[in-house]
Parts: structure tokens; C-alpha cells; sequence
DNA sequence: GCTGTACATTAATCTAGATTAAGAAATAGT
DNA sequence: ACTATTTCTTAATCTAGATTAATGTACAGC
């Protein structure tokens, strides 16, 4: 098996392998199997609106999602990205009185499954692997902490050098204005901070 | 029992419920009980240290306790307040790289448990009572995403309002620079923010 | 009761980053 | 290959909030 990164929520995956692994699945098992849904997006499709009732969680096999708000000004705030192997739901999944938009930013290959399906069904399959589970939710927490600590007391450029070493693999991928909107800065605030900062060298 | 709130992360008051509903504890859990401290702390105790070894986690009887950082300047910056009833604990409970410091707001009583022995112990304790702590924790998720989005994008009135409401126990009893410090802003700006608000009117 | 220290307010600057706007470069669609 | 749209950059302002500093206020210790 391949390892499993955890910088997010990693619940879906363990939970496909646990279906997986099922040499002999249970009639319970297979009846999920069913309900899994494997699809292919292209960029630029938006997979939830904030305000949706549905609620789903989804697993990057291949491609890169997003997630963010609107605020009432109608600016998109990024929340957060979600390449190969990431885990990204919406916010009904963390109970949130924010909404999070979910769309694709590169041609993607998705698992996803209906929340409410995952926390009846996931649970009792797993009572045995909740350390994983807690240690994925940990993670998360870790994130948003070190994500407000960020926000609260670092510069653009501090933001921004952080955001390079912390997710090399996705700076590359997606737009500048999208790792502005994730710094909580404009992107031509962003594009001075690297003009300047290429100055001084 | 009286009703527990879930603001945040509230493990250590179902794992003392935990300890105390059992009528006929076993040795186990007989010498869990030894373990746990229960202490009286005068106003401007500092609990921990960002850095040290020690991993705690505190239950709040009676008083209000924060947690903060300092940063590389030497400033303070609030991550949040635990008044009766809250969990608090140092950033080693969550695994993060920035260094928690905790101390006493107001004169407190407080329950403390060594962070290790808790999860060593707890788990086997309460795996019939995972949705909770689950619940817990995501509640815990919500509240630093919803603090995410204000950083990001509310301004420094917006993050007041907003604070007055969600903690209107807490706005009351510490000091104007604190609340600040909370918000992301100087004792300066929320002073003004406040005036200019006040004529408004 | 004083005196000192911490806290809050107000006002005068200053500055990081926002806003606006306009041109250059890249990307997508036909 | 050519056009259109989106993205990136640069530069000129503007502004929210930081910084500095001075004054006012409350409480703690003596």
C-alpha cells in the first residue's frame, strides 16, 4: 500500500482501503462499495456551492481541488488546496457556520462518498484504527493553528516563503493570484513581494 | 452531570466523568485517579512554557486561563482563552511546530493530566464514547476555521463585533490589549475602532 | 493616604498592503 | 496561426491599522 500522506483530514482513504482489503467483504461491505463514486472532473468544474445540502467527502486520486469562501463582498478567500492523495470536504463536514465552495483547478480523478454515509458507516468499521483516525484529525488541527499563528503575526513575504517550503508541490501548479488569495493578500501585493525580494539578491 | 459545553476540546472532563462515574473502580483505574492534580494557581501563574518538555492538559474549574505565542519580535499573540468548563492545552497536544505558552488570567482552580498518560490511558477507557471526543474535535476545527476566515477577511470592527458575540463571557473579564492581541490587532486600533463606533451612533 | 505600575485612550505620524489602472505575457479557443 | 480572455507585473495613489508618544485612569503595595 502506498503510503499515506496526512496534512489533512485523511478519513476517506483509510476507509477505501478498509473496503479494499476485505478479501471477503460482508453483504454490508459490498452494498458500500456500491455507493463510492469514482469520476473524473474537468478543470473547472465546481463539484459544491456553500449553502449546498448535500455534503460529501472527497479523495484526490489524480488533479488538484479547492476549497473556499465568498465573503459579502463577494471576494473568494482560498481555504485550502488539495493535490493527489488529499482528502477535501466542505464545511457541513466540520459542523461550520462558513460555507466552502469546492471546485476542480486541474483535470481530476475523485473518490467521493456522501458524508453522512461515511460517519454512519466509517465508524463501526474502524473502532479498531481510531488512532489513525485522531491522529489525522490532530494533524488537521496543527494546520489551523500554525495557519492563524501565520496569519496573525507574519509579514507577506514571511507568509509566502512559508507557504513555498510548506506546499512546494502545489506553488507550482496553481495560479499566483490563487496563493495570494490563500495568504489572505492581493496578488499585487504578492507579485511586489517577489519583485523586491529578487531585487535584494 | 452538569452539561458540558464543547467550545473546544473537551476530552479531559469526559475522561474525569469517566473516572468518577465508575462505582467500583477497578486497580487501573484506582491509580489513574493518584494522577491527576487538582491545584489552586493565583492570577499571573505561568502553567507552561512554550518549549517545554512537559505536555499537559488542563481542565478549567473555576478562573480563566489563555494560551499565546511569542514571536520571533517578542510578541505576544493570544491563540484563546479557557474560562470554567473550557479544555486548554500546550501545542504539543496537537503536534505543531509553534510552542504554546499557558498561563493564569484569574485566580483558578484547575485539573491537569500528564498529556501522555491521557492518551495512553484514555483511549482503551472510552472507546465506547469516541463520537464524543470526535465531536469535540471537530467542534475544535470549526472554531480555527472560522478564525481563519476572519483573519482573512474581516476587518478589525468586523473581528470585534464578531468576538463580542461568540465569547461575551470572556469580553468582560480580561483586559482590552488581550482581546486585542486575540483579534490580530493593537490595543491602539481596537481603542479607536470602539470610539469611532461609540460616535457613530 | 500616597506612589508606582499596569492599562486605556487620544492624537500625530508612518507604512504595509489595498486599490486602481494600464500594459505585458501567457493560455485557451477557434 | 490568430484572436480573446485570463493572468502577471508595474506603478501611482490611498487607507487601515501600526507605531510612537503623551495623557488619563485604575488599581496594588506600602
Amino acid at each position: 500500500m502506498k503510503e499515506k500522506r496526512l496534512q489533512h483530514l485523511n478519513l476517506l482513504s483509510s476507509f477505501l482501503d478498509i473496503l479494499n482489503q476485505d478479501s471477503n467483504p460482508s453483504p454490508q461491505v459490498e452494498a458500500l462499495k456500491q455507493k463510492i463514486s469514482n469520476k473524473s472532473f474537468k478543470k473547472g468544474s465546481v463539484l459544491q456551492r456553500g449553502g449546498d445540502m448535500v455534503s460529501r467527502i472527497y479523495y484526490v486520486k489524480k488533479g488538484l481541488l479547492r476549497s473556499y469562501t465568498i465573503d459579502h463582498k463577494g471576494k473568494e478567500h482560498i481555504f485550502m488546496f488539495a493535490p493527489e492523495d488529499w482528502i477535501i470536504a466542505d464545511g457541513a463536514d466540520f459542523a461550520s457556520p462558513c460555507q466552502l465552495f469546492i471546485d476542480v483547478l486541474e483535470d481530476s480523478e475523485i473518490e467521493m462518498v456522501d458524508k453522512k454515509l461515511f460517519e454512519e458507516v466509517y465508524i463501526p468499521l474502524t473502532l479498531n484504527s481510531d488512532k489513525q483516525r485522531t491522529a489525522a484529525m490532530i494533524k488537521r488541527i496543527a494546520v489551523l493553528q500554525e495557519r492563524v499563528i501565520m496569519l496573525m503575526s507574519a509579514s507577506a513575504i514571511e507568509r509566502y516563503e512559508h507557504f513555498k517550503t510548506t506546499y512546494p508541490q502545489i506553488t507550482q501548479r496553481v495560479p499566483q493570484r490563487m496563493i495570494a488569495s490563500y495568504l489572505g493578500i492581493t496578488p499585487e501585493a504578492l507579485s511586489k513581494v517577489k519583485s523586491e525580494k529578487a531585487r535584494s539578491k
